[in-house]
DNA sequence: CTACTGTCGTTGACATGTCATCGAATGACT
DNA sequence: AGTCATTCGATGACATGTCAACGACAGTAG
Protein backbone atom coordinates (compact mmCIF):
# COMPACT_ATOMS: atom_id res chain seq x y z
CA UNK A 1 0.00 0.00 0.00
CA UNK A 2 1.14 3.32 -0.71
CA UNK A 3 0.86 4.93 2.45
CA UNK A 4 1.26 8.58 0.63
CA UNK A 5 -1.81 8.86 -0.44
CA UNK A 6 -5.90 7.72 0.23
CA UNK A 7 -7.31 4.89 -0.99
CA UNK A 8 -10.80 5.66 -2.62
CA UNK A 9 -12.33 3.83 0.56
CA UNK A 10 -10.50 5.39 2.97
CA UNK A 11 -11.07 9.51 1.17
CA UNK A 12 -14.96 8.57 1.95
CA UNK A 13 -14.84 7.44 4.94
CA UNK A 14 -12.81 10.12 6.08
CA UNK A 15 -15.37 12.40 4.53
CA UNK A 16 -17.84 10.94 6.06
CA UNK A 17 -16.58 10.96 9.54
CA UNK A 18 -15.35 14.39 9.03
CA UNK A 19 -18.57 15.78 8.45
CA UNK A 20 -20.15 14.01 11.61
CA UNK A 21 -17.49 15.18 13.68
CA UNK A 22 -18.64 18.65 12.75
CA UNK A 23 -22.04 18.50 12.52
CA UNK A 24 -22.75 16.08 15.42
CA UNK A 25 -21.67 18.19 18.23
CA UNK A 26 -22.61 21.24 16.49
CA UNK A 27 -26.46 20.01 16.79
CA UNK A 28 -26.27 18.50 20.45
CA UNK A 29 -24.75 22.22 21.03
CA UNK A 30 -27.44 24.21 19.52
CA UNK A 31 -30.32 21.94 21.41
CA UNK A 32 -28.42 22.97 24.40
CA UNK A 33 -28.14 26.43 23.89
CA UNK A 34 -31.97 26.24 22.98
CA UNK A 35 -33.35 23.94 25.94
CA UNK A 36 -31.15 25.29 28.93
CA UNK A 37 -29.11 28.38 27.58
CA UNK A 38 -26.11 26.37 28.54
CA UNK A 39 -23.36 25.86 25.44
CA UNK A 40 -21.74 22.49 25.65
CA UNK A 41 -18.01 23.56 27.36
CA UNK A 42 -20.87 24.82 30.41
CA UNK A 43 -22.52 21.61 30.53
CA UNK A 44 -19.66 19.76 30.81
CA UNK A 45 -18.04 22.59 33.73
CA UNK A 46 -21.88 21.95 35.33
CA UNK A 47 -21.94 17.62 34.66
CA UNK A 48 -18.20 17.38 36.35
CA UNK A 49 -18.44 19.51 38.65
CA UNK A 50 -21.40 17.63 40.04
CA UNK A 51 -19.55 13.99 40.12
CA UNK A 52 -18.18 14.73 43.12
CA UNK A 53 -20.01 14.54 46.73
CA UNK A 54 -18.95 18.26 47.38
CA UNK A 55 -19.46 19.72 43.83
CA UNK A 56 -15.83 21.15 44.26
CA UNK A 57 -13.28 20.32 42.48
CA UNK A 58 -9.51 21.94 42.20
CA UNK A 59 -8.99 24.03 38.69
CA UNK A 60 -6.38 21.80 37.92
CA UNK A 61 -8.00 18.69 38.76
CA UNK A 62 -10.85 19.91 36.87
CA UNK A 63 -9.33 20.78 33.69
CA UNK A 64 -6.99 17.50 33.45
CA UNK A 65 -10.14 15.68 34.02
CA UNK A 66 -11.72 17.51 31.22
CA UNK A 67 -8.69 17.58 29.02
CA UNK A 68 -8.50 21.23 29.09
CA UNK A 69 -5.93 23.82 29.77
CA UNK A 70 -6.13 25.53 33.00
CA UNK A 71 -5.97 28.70 31.12
CA UNK A 72 -9.22 28.10 29.41
CA UNK A 73 -11.38 26.84 32.34
CA UNK A 74 -9.32 29.78 34.05
CA UNK A 75 -11.41 31.98 31.66
CA UNK A 76 -14.35 29.92 31.19
CA UNK A 77 -15.00 29.91 34.84
CA UNK A 78 -14.58 33.50 35.49
CA UNK A 79 -17.51 34.00 32.93
CA UNK A 80 -19.48 31.09 34.30
CA UNK A 81 -19.12 32.51 37.94
CA UNK A 82 -20.24 35.87 36.61
CA UNK A 83 -23.26 34.14 35.82
CA UNK A 84 -23.66 32.54 39.28
CA UNK A 85 -23.46 28.83 37.87
CA UNK A 86 -20.46 28.69 40.00
CA UNK A 87 -18.13 30.19 42.50
CA UNK A 88 -14.29 30.26 43.89
CA UNK A 89 -13.09 29.45 46.97
CA UNK A 90 -9.42 29.08 48.07
CA UNK A 91 -8.21 25.75 48.46
CA UNK A 92 -7.00 25.33 51.90
CA UNK A 93 -4.74 22.58 50.90
CA UNK A 94 -2.64 24.87 48.98
CA UNK A 95 -2.86 28.27 49.13
CA UNK A 96 -1.65 28.74 45.17
CA UNK A 97 -4.97 26.84 44.17
CA UNK A 98 -8.38 27.12 44.17
CA UNK A 99 -11.51 25.28 44.15
CA UNK A 100 -14.05 25.58 41.71
CA UNK A 101 -17.65 24.69 43.32
CA UNK A 102 -21.39 24.21 41.88
CA UNK A 103 -23.46 26.84 43.40
CA UNK A 104 -27.14 25.52 43.85
CA UNK A 105 -28.32 27.55 41.30
CA UNK A 106 -25.21 25.94 38.94
CA UNK A 107 -27.21 22.63 40.34
CA UNK A 108 -30.49 23.72 39.56
CA UNK A 109 -29.78 24.79 36.06
CA UNK A 110 -27.62 21.36 35.64
CA UNK A 111 -30.61 19.28 36.69
CA UNK A 112 -32.96 20.83 34.33
CA UNK A 113 -30.66 20.69 31.45
CA UNK A 114 -29.83 17.15 32.04
CA UNK A 115 -33.28 15.46 30.69
CA UNK A 116 -33.24 17.67 27.18
CA UNK A 117 -29.30 16.77 26.76
CA UNK A 118 -30.18 13.10 26.94
CA UNK A 119 -33.30 13.14 24.40
CA UNK A 120 -30.81 15.44 22.14
CA UNK A 121 -28.38 12.52 22.51
CA UNK A 122 -30.67 9.93 21.76
CA UNK A 123 -32.68 11.48 19.08
CA UNK A 124 -29.06 12.84 16.86
CA UNK A 125 -27.59 9.60 17.95
CA UNK A 126 -28.02 6.73 20.11
CA UNK A 127 -30.92 6.23 18.18
CA UNK A 128 -29.09 5.68 14.68
CA UNK A 129 -26.82 3.36 16.19
CA UNK A 130 -27.15 -0.24 16.72
CA UNK A 131 -25.69 -2.13 19.52
CA UNK A 132 -23.20 -4.03 18.12
CA UNK A 133 -22.37 -0.02 16.43
CA UNK A 134 -22.33 1.34 19.53
CA UNK A 135 -20.20 -1.06 20.88
CA UNK A 136 -17.77 -0.79 18.08
CA UNK A 137 -17.85 2.31 18.00
CA UNK A 138 -16.93 2.56 21.59
CA UNK A 139 -13.52 0.30 21.12
CA UNK A 140 -12.50 2.55 18.40
CA UNK A 141 -12.69 5.57 20.02
CA UNK A 142 -11.13 4.50 23.11
CA UNK A 143 -8.41 2.59 20.78
CA UNK A 144 -7.52 5.62 18.76
CA UNK A 145 -8.01 8.59 21.76
CA UNK A 146 -5.57 6.24 24.18
CA UNK A 147 -2.87 7.27 21.45
CA UNK A 148 -0.24 8.98 22.73
CA UNK A 149 -0.74 12.87 21.63
CA UNK B 1 -36.19 1.57 27.93
CA UNK B 2 -36.37 4.63 29.66
CA UNK B 3 -35.38 6.99 27.35
CA UNK B 4 -35.03 9.93 29.79
CA UNK B 5 -31.21 8.20 30.88
CA UNK B 6 -28.10 6.38 29.58
CA UNK B 7 -27.68 3.36 30.14
CA UNK B 8 -24.60 2.22 31.33
CA UNK B 9 -23.11 1.17 28.04
CA UNK B 10 -24.40 4.15 26.36
CA UNK B 11 -23.48 6.73 29.06
CA UNK B 12 -19.46 4.79 28.51
CA UNK B 13 -19.81 4.84 24.50
CA UNK B 14 -20.87 8.56 24.78
CA UNK B 15 -18.20 9.21 26.85
CA UNK B 16 -15.67 7.68 24.89
CA UNK B 17 -17.37 8.71 21.55
CA UNK B 18 -17.05 12.29 22.51
CA UNK B 19 -13.16 12.04 23.71
CA UNK B 20 -12.54 10.97 20.15
CA UNK B 21 -14.59 14.05 18.92
CA UNK B 22 -12.33 16.47 20.41
CA UNK B 23 -8.78 14.78 20.39
CA UNK B 24 -9.03 13.35 16.78
CA UNK B 25 -9.45 16.90 15.01
CA UNK B 26 -6.78 18.24 17.50
CA UNK B 27 -3.94 16.17 16.66
CA UNK B 28 -5.09 16.32 13.11
CA UNK B 29 -5.09 20.21 13.36
CA UNK B 30 -1.35 20.49 15.45
CA UNK B 31 -0.05 18.25 12.84
CA UNK B 32 -1.32 20.32 10.17
CA UNK B 33 0.04 23.59 11.99
CA UNK B 34 3.55 21.80 12.29
CA UNK B 35 3.89 20.46 9.49
CA UNK B 36 2.62 23.28 7.29
CA UNK B 37 1.45 26.64 8.85
CA UNK B 38 -1.80 25.52 8.09
CA UNK B 39 -5.08 25.40 10.38
CA UNK B 40 -7.48 23.05 9.76
CA UNK B 41 -9.96 25.11 8.05
CA UNK B 42 -6.89 26.77 5.87
CA UNK B 43 -6.05 22.80 4.49
CA UNK B 44 -10.16 22.72 3.73
CA UNK B 45 -10.45 26.14 1.91
CA UNK B 46 -7.13 25.00 -0.29
CA UNK B 47 -8.28 21.26 -0.76
CA UNK B 48 -11.76 22.42 -1.97
CA UNK B 49 -10.58 25.37 -3.97
CA UNK B 50 -8.19 22.80 -5.65
CA UNK B 51 -11.49 20.63 -6.57
CA UNK B 52 -12.28 23.25 -9.17
CA UNK B 53 -10.43 23.02 -12.53
CA UNK B 54 -9.85 26.94 -12.70
CA UNK B 55 -9.13 27.00 -8.63
CA UNK B 56 -12.34 29.56 -8.75
CA UNK B 57 -15.60 29.48 -6.42
CA UNK B 58 -18.05 31.50 -5.71
CA UNK B 59 -18.30 32.32 -2.41
CA UNK B 60 -21.46 31.40 -1.08
CA UNK B 61 -21.00 27.81 -2.96
CA UNK B 62 -18.03 27.38 -1.36
CA UNK B 63 -19.52 27.94 1.75
CA UNK B 64 -22.22 25.56 1.16
CA UNK B 65 -20.13 23.06 -0.20
CA UNK B 66 -18.59 22.86 3.21
CA UNK B 67 -21.06 23.59 5.13
CA UNK B 68 -19.84 27.01 6.44
CA UNK B 69 -21.60 29.72 7.33
CA UNK B 70 -20.93 32.80 4.59
CA UNK B 71 -19.60 35.44 7.24
CA UNK B 72 -17.10 33.07 7.97
CA UNK B 73 -16.16 32.19 5.10
CA UNK B 74 -15.58 35.82 3.99
CA UNK B 75 -13.51 36.34 7.21
CA UNK B 76 -11.74 33.73 6.79
CA UNK B 77 -10.79 34.57 3.00
CA UNK B 78 -9.89 37.90 4.09
CA UNK B 79 -7.15 36.72 6.76
CA UNK B 80 -5.87 33.89 4.04
CA UNK B 81 -6.26 36.75 0.91
CA UNK B 82 -3.86 38.85 3.18
CA UNK B 83 -0.90 35.65 3.53
CA UNK B 84 -1.49 35.14 0.08
CA UNK B 85 -2.95 32.33 -0.32
CA UNK B 86 -6.18 33.20 -1.90
CA UNK B 87 -7.08 36.25 -3.95
CA UNK B 88 -10.33 37.60 -4.39
CA UNK B 89 -12.06 38.54 -8.17
CA UNK B 90 -15.69 39.59 -9.01
CA UNK B 91 -18.16 37.91 -10.20
CA UNK B 92 -18.54 38.45 -13.72
CA UNK B 93 -21.91 36.26 -13.21
CA UNK B 94 -23.43 38.56 -10.12
CA UNK B 95 -22.53 42.06 -9.16
CA UNK B 96 -22.82 40.95 -5.49
CA UNK B 97 -20.86 37.65 -5.83
CA UNK B 98 -17.27 37.45 -5.45
CA UNK B 99 -15.16 34.60 -6.69
CA UNK B 100 -12.44 32.81 -4.31
CA UNK B 101 -9.32 32.05 -6.50
CA UNK B 102 -7.00 29.94 -5.33
CA UNK B 103 -3.42 31.89 -6.06
CA UNK B 104 -0.20 29.66 -7.32
CA UNK B 105 0.99 30.33 -3.95
CA UNK B 106 -1.91 28.85 -2.07
CA UNK B 107 -1.30 25.74 -4.41
CA UNK B 108 1.98 25.08 -4.28
CA UNK B 109 1.73 25.07 0.08
CA UNK B 110 -1.30 22.68 -0.91
CA UNK B 111 0.54 20.58 -2.28
CA UNK B 112 3.35 20.61 0.20
CA UNK B 113 1.17 20.65 2.74
CA UNK B 114 -1.07 17.21 2.00
CA UNK B 115 1.33 14.60 1.91
CA UNK B 116 2.29 15.13 5.50
CA UNK B 117 -1.74 15.65 5.83
CA UNK B 118 -2.08 12.39 4.78
CA UNK B 119 0.69 10.76 6.85
CA UNK B 120 -1.07 12.49 9.94
CA UNK B 121 -4.95 11.10 9.26
CA UNK B 122 -3.26 7.67 8.33
CA UNK B 123 -1.00 7.30 11.83
CA UNK B 124 -3.70 8.79 14.13
CA UNK B 125 -6.69 7.08 12.76
CA UNK B 126 -6.64 5.20 9.68
CA UNK B 127 -3.78 2.82 10.59
CA UNK B 128 -6.05 1.50 13.82
CA UNK B 129 -8.78 1.07 12.11
CA UNK B 130 -9.72 -2.68 10.13
CA UNK B 131 -11.05 -2.53 6.74
CA UNK B 132 -14.61 -3.63 8.35
CA UNK B 133 -14.30 -1.35 11.27
CA UNK B 134 -14.35 1.33 8.37
CA UNK B 135 -17.30 0.50 6.32
CA UNK B 136 -19.46 0.65 9.16
CA UNK B 137 -17.86 3.93 10.72
CA UNK B 138 -18.27 5.15 7.38
CA UNK B 139 -22.33 3.97 6.72
CA UNK B 140 -22.64 5.28 11.14
CA UNK B 141 -21.35 8.66 10.24
CA UNK B 142 -23.36 9.30 6.78
CA UNK B 143 -26.81 8.07 8.26
CA UNK B 144 -26.15 10.43 11.01
CA UNK B 145 -24.56 13.03 9.35
CA UNK B 146 -27.69 12.91 6.90
CA UNK B 147 -30.20 13.18 9.33
CA UNK B 148 -32.31 16.64 9.42
CA UNK B 149 -30.78 19.41 11.60
C1' DC C 1 16.67 29.47 57.10
C1' DT C 2 17.87 30.32 52.18
C1' DA C 3 17.97 29.53 47.44
C1' DC C 4 16.40 27.33 43.57
C1' DT C 5 13.01 25.09 40.76
C1' DG C 6 8.50 24.05 39.52
C1' DT C 7 3.44 24.56 39.67
C1' DC C 8 -0.69 27.30 40.71
C1' DG C 9 -4.37 30.32 38.59
C1' DT C 10 -4.59 34.70 36.08
C1' DT C 11 -3.99 37.82 32.58
C1' DG C 12 -3.53 40.17 27.96
C1' DA C 13 -2.78 39.78 23.15
C1' DC C 14 -4.41 37.52 19.57
C1' DA C 15 -7.02 34.05 16.33
C1' DT C 16 -11.24 32.38 15.14
C1' DG C 17 -16.20 31.61 15.14
C1' DT C 18 -21.35 33.41 15.69
C1' DC C 19 -24.91 36.62 15.12
C1' DA C 20 -27.37 40.70 13.56
C1' DT C 21 -27.11 44.07 10.32
C1' DC C 22 -25.82 46.64 6.26
C1' DG C 23 -25.74 48.53 1.29
C1' DA C 24 -25.69 46.79 -3.26
C1' DA C 25 -27.47 43.94 -6.71
C1' DT C 26 -30.83 40.53 -8.31
C1' DG C 27 -35.13 38.57 -9.74
C1' DA C 28 -40.09 38.28 -9.78
C1' DC C 29 -44.34 40.48 -10.45
C1' DT C 30 -47.21 43.96 -12.17
C1' DA D 1 -40.16 50.55 -16.44
C1' DG D 2 -41.15 50.34 -11.37
C1' DT D 3 -41.70 48.09 -6.95
C1' DC D 4 -40.43 45.08 -3.56
C1' DA D 5 -38.77 40.96 -1.30
C1' DT D 6 -34.59 38.31 -1.43
C1' DT D 7 -29.78 37.22 -1.67
C1' DC D 8 -24.98 38.57 -2.05
C1' DG D 9 -20.57 39.45 0.65
C1' DA D 10 -18.83 42.60 4.24
C1' DT D 11 -18.68 44.27 8.71
C1' DG D 12 -18.70 45.15 13.86
C1' DA D 13 -19.82 43.48 18.32
C1' DC D 14 -19.24 39.78 20.90
C1' DA D 15 -18.05 34.84 22.73
C1' DT D 16 -14.64 31.61 23.11
C1' DG D 17 -10.19 29.38 22.54
C1' DT D 18 -4.70 29.48 22.34
C1' DC D 19 -0.32 30.98 23.80
C1' DA D 20 3.19 33.22 26.42
C1' DA D 21 3.93 35.64 30.01
C1' DC D 22 3.35 36.82 35.19
C1' DG D 23 3.39 36.98 40.47
C1' DA D 24 2.45 34.02 44.24
C1' DC D 25 3.26 29.99 46.53
C1' DA D 26 5.13 25.08 47.32
C1' DG D 27 8.65 21.78 47.74
C1' DT D 28 13.39 20.36 47.85
C1' DA D 29 18.30 20.68 48.61
C1' DG D 30 22.01 22.75 50.84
Amino acid sequence: MDTAWLSADEEQAWRAFRRLLVALPARIGRDLARDSGLSAADYEVLSTLSEKPDRRWELRELAAKMEWSRSRLSHHAARMQARGLIDKEPDPQDARGCLLHLTDDGFAVLEQAAPHHVVSVRSRFLAHVSADELAMLRAISTRIADLPD
